[in-house]
DNA sequence: ACCAGGGTAAACATGT
DNA sequence: GACATGTTTACCCTGG
């Protein structure tokens, strides 16, 4: 039994260390391309870049749905690990960190200057454009399969006119949807620059393609439209005229005659380079001509980034010469220049839609963090005031050292699929108090609330972004152990069991196994609600809920914050009561049925049962002899312990019958009475 | 300042 | 002897 667990844990450790490795090592590699592609003067073309950057957000996105599954993520992560994204039909050059990568997003909460809400909707936002560019990618994909299969058809049987028709229409659509990927990925710069404008992402030096395209690419419509006007003059009432809709749909047919069709903006055509931004170029640098010297939106790398020039020019005063030349104001550049805002126009539209989708997608989840209700913000995101301090705690870096290190680095946040709800967090277990304050979780500014559990539901789905998300889980060790084992089939669990359990729910206990798991057998034989249990297997660690409930501080009369989040907070949803669970036991219920943990309206029923008698036992308990704040009120009403009876229980499948005795020890933990517990003595 | 709860580290014992 | 498991103690931090 002992090898057998032994060998559970190693392979567990492995496990986890696929797990949490390949993630970083892939966000390492792609964040080490992106800077080396920040350092060389080489350039790719447009399309080349689109296709690795919507790669890298397909993985980022793949990687979303993985980590979703316990266990799957880990093989995609060695999936990861061999960068199957390389096998896209695109050259293999360097990728620019225009799609916002997870270590931007890092950078953005070690810059400690969003706020939670900023942070959250960036976070989703990012991940909508993931995900919408899978969609584009694999039917892009698709298109391109069919594309082939025709071409070969039609090598086969001859050309004929259908075909050909069918073969153009495939290419119109492929290249529409190149259009679209294209789009997308401009869309994702102007999500950058957005960022970057409001100052939230700085761009390291070593990343300078990433503005300056950014810059050129990502220019607001409106600004467009004046930088039109400027250039253009006359021009403009024509566009509008031209317009087949009120925005500017310009379409190839509005633009002027030595307009480059639309292909030739994804496809990154080699257009003849001159063009109407120069004056505008040109002004500018008669008015500041050493501000644009080094940051120049048309310039960067010794390279001109006019679209589709990318000619290299060793110095500033080379690239204005060559802007002068080669993008003078004529009708080429003149067309380009509105096909560029189209597509920051349409840019824009998607966005907005992207946004209207995310909205329907939250509501859809019930996901509460954009609620504009007060301080609806999910966990992970601290606010800006406490995210230092937070993000140490949170950090996994942190986790061997005392919680006296604010200086750790900020835990990399993988985006999680769902948001912690202020609900759901009490359902668990009573909340860590040093780090529940930190965390902003409105409902338990008062700390000794004790209101939890038995509710599998609400629990698992924050368990889903615990899953992903390095974030500490701000419940103590007892409550999550206590989890895991109520989890189990038969409520119980070995010690190995419980490791894999914690490691399988929080991407936290990932890392640094031996500080947590040594806090897990601490707790375990520090407090009294975990029994211990051998059978022929070996041990298996139960939880005596009465216990467990015991040591919960009970503050609730005194707390007015607690009574107005009560009022407030719809009564957390789904905390048992201790009165229900220890009738429950009386009736020899199955105390801890997945059935009764599962049913909602048990749980509510139970809350309100609990939170009426925690409000009315507050004063009423007579136990002289237990002063300990730990003590729940109701362990003076009931004075039910549950207790195993090891004998009775099959030691294979069967779960634990559950006795009731009528004495047990007052304190939750410290004063572990084992005489409380024969049953382990005679065990052992 | 004190206390309690919780986290972390470590020593130690025991069993495999 | 190495390792897993379990117990215990000490120290620290945080919040009341």
């Amino acid at each position: 039994m002992m090898q057998e667990s032994g060998t559970e844990t190693k392979s567990n450790d492995s496990v986890i260390q696929n797990g949490a490795g390949p993630d970083n090592h892939l966000l390492e590699c792609t964040l080490r391309e992106s800077r080396s592609n920040g350092e060389t003067p080489l350039e790719v073309g447009a399309v080349e870049l689109a296709h690795l950057q919507q790669q890298q957000a397909l993985q980022a996105a793949r990687q979303l749905l993985i980590n979703q599954q316990p266990f799957s993520g880990i093989k995609a992560n060695k999936r990861n690990d061999k960068h199957p994204s390389l096998q896209v039909p695109v050259s293999v050059a360097m990728m620019t960190p225009q799609v916002i990568t997870p270590q931007q997003m890092q950078q953005i909460l070690q810059q400690q200057v969003l706020t939670p809400q900023q942070l959250q909707v960036l976070l989703q936002q990012q991940q909508a454009l993931m995900l919408q560019q899978q969609q584009l990618q694999e039917f892009y994909k698709k298109q391109q399969e069919q594309l082939q299969l025709q071409l070969l058809q039609q090598q086969h049987a001859g050309k004929q006119p259908k075909e050909q028709q069918q073969q153009q229409q495939v290419a119109t659509q492929q290249l529409a949807f190149q259009q679209q990927l294209l789009q997308m990925q401009q869309l994702q710069q102007q999500h950058l620059l957005t960022l970057q404008r409001q100052g939230l992402l700085s761009i390291q030096p070593g990343q300078p393609t990433l503005p300056l395209q950014s810059l050129a690419q990502g220019m607001i419509p409106a600004e467009l439209q004046q930088l039109w006007k400027e250039v253009t003059g006359s021009h403009t009432a024509d566009d509008v005229v031209c317009n087949n809709h009120s925005t500017l749909d310009l379409s190839t047919t509005c633009v002027s005659s030595t307009a480059q069709p639309k292909t030739s903006l994804l496809l990154n055509s080699q257009a003849s380079t001159n063009g109407q931004a120069s004056v505008l170029t040109l002004k500018r640098e008669s008015s500041s001509h050493e501000e644009y010297t080094h940051n120049h939106p048309l310039y960067g790398h010794g390279v001109c980034k006019w679209p589709g020039c990318e000619t290299i020019c060793e110095d500033f005063p080379s690239f204005l010469k060559h802007l002068n030349s080669e993008h003078a104001l004529d009708d080429r550049s003149t067309a380009q220049c509105r096909v560029q805002m189209q597509v920051v126009q349409q840019l824009e539209l998607q966005l907005s839609k992207d946004k209207e989708r995310l909205q329907a997608m939250m509501s859809h989840l019930h996901v509460k963090s954009t609620e504009p209700k007060a301080s609806p913000q999910p966990l992970n995101l601290v606010s800006s005031a406490t995210l230092s301090k937070t993000a140490s705690e949170a950090s996994p870096q942190s986790l061997p050292h005392t919680p006296t290190t604010p200086t750790a680095p900020l835990t990399p946040i993988t985006q999680g699929p769902s948001v912690i709800t202020t609900t759901s967090i009490h359902n668990v277990g009573p909340i860590r108090r040093r780090y529940s304050d930190k965390y902003n979780i409105p409902i338990s500014s008062d700390p000794m609330i004790s209101v939890d559990f038995l509710s599998l539901p609400d629990f698992a789905q924050n368990q889903e972004f615990y899953k992903n998300a390095e974030v500490r889980p701000p419940f103590t060790y007892a409550s999550l152990i206590r989890q895991g084992i109520l989890e189990s089939p038969e409520k119980q669990l070995t010690l190995n069991e419980i490791y894999n359990w914690f490691t399988r729910q929080f991407a936290y206990f990932r890392r640094n196994a031996a500080t947590w798991k040594n806090a897990v057998r601490h707790n375990l034989s520090l407090h009294k609600c975990f029994v211990r249990v051998e059978n022929v297997k070996g041990a298996v660690w139960t939880v005596d809920e009465m216990e467990f409930q015991k040591r919960r501080p009970q503050k609730i009369s005194g707390s007015p914050t607690l009574i107005k989040n009560i009022q407030t907070s719809h009564a957390y949803c789904s905390p048992l009561s201790a009165a229900l669970q220890a009738s429950m036991a009386e009736n020899s219920l199955p105390l801890y049925t997945t059935a009764s943990m599962g049913n909602p309206a048990l749980n509510s029923l139970a809350n309100a049962i609990r939170e009426d008698l925690n409000g009315v036992m507050e004063h009423t308990s007579s136990n002289g002899s237990d002063s300990s704040p730990g003590r729940s009120p109701m362990q003076g009403m009931h004075q039910v312990h549950v207790k195993e009876e090891p004998l009775d229980h099959d030691d294979n499948d069967g779960p634990l019958s559950l006795v009731t005795t009528a004495n047990h020890s007052p304190d939750f933990d410290r004063d572990r009475d084992y005489e409380d517990e024969p049953v382990n003595d005679d065990m052992e």
